[in-house]
DNA sequence: CCTATAATGATAACTCATTATCATTAAATG
DNA sequence: CATTTAATGATAATGAGTTATCATTATAGG
């Protein structure tokens, strides 16, 4: 049977935890802070577990790695061109059937926005002392 | 300098007159029309040498290979679930800044509608005689 | 027509994320 | 505590797309 270990604990409480879909690596290396010894190989396995068992869901934004959330309803993605983080984005556009040709079909749409998080919003208007 | 060749004429010729971004193998497909001996190797070469140049744009769908076309005014993109082809969607939402939480700055967007073509909506229509 | 060399075609090599391998470790159960 | 075997960690192997190599071809210019 599956068993309850302290590598697949903290990759899972790593993903559950977060507000935002992560990579592989950045799921490493967040849950290193309680298993250090914890491998990539590791963290893939699971990751793939838990995707087939979808549980998870699978962000992949273009020209970038995939990243990893915990499946919840319809949402979009927000990617912050400084700090590189991708953020989700609860509101939605709504039906967009209006902007396709006639005889087309939209069964789903998919949204990606691009831009300065608040975070790095604020940076970036701070005056630079550098 | 740079010389006109058969192959590299074929490349922009299938580039310009299509409708739609085109993948890499689909470039060599209809280029082998008029240059029948085209290899992949100069198909790649020949869409690098157009990126860098800026004449062509990337368009990368997620889990998908890139596709090429000539840079043209922002537009979207249609994947049809069924004969796989992508096709531009001259239409936008407009101004989605409404959608991201207080403090983000939204500078670009990009979406991906996914449903049935006009051609594969009729044909999924049409009583099957398989 | 000749020459220089850019471009091509075939294919080997590369890149890089992901997966497989395998010896070792450690949960679960009695 | 002992046993079984699922899970892990290190790393080799894989796969797929793209790029490099190099001998050959063919374009541009004289």
């Amino acid at each position: 049977m599956e068993r309850s270990t302290r590598q697949r604990t903290a990759i899972r409480e790593v993903l559950a935890s977060s507000d935002r879909p992560l990579l592989a690596d950045e799921v490493l290396a967040y849950a290193q802070n309680n298993v250090p010894g914890l491998g990539i190989a590791t963290v893939y396995r699971n990751l793939k577990t838990l995707v087939s068992e979808e549980a998870l869901q699978v962000v992949n934004l273009p020209g970038d790695k995939p990243r990893f959330e915990f499946a919840h309803h319809h949402h979009h993605h927000f990617s912050c061109e400084q700090c590189k983080r991708v953020f989700d984005i609860h509101a939605c556009p709504g039906d967009l059937s209006r902007l396709v040709p006639e005889g087309f079909t939209v069964l789903k749409h998919e949204l990606n926005l691009y831009g300065l998080c608040a975070q790095c919003a604020l940076n970036s208007g701070d005056t630079k002392y550098a």
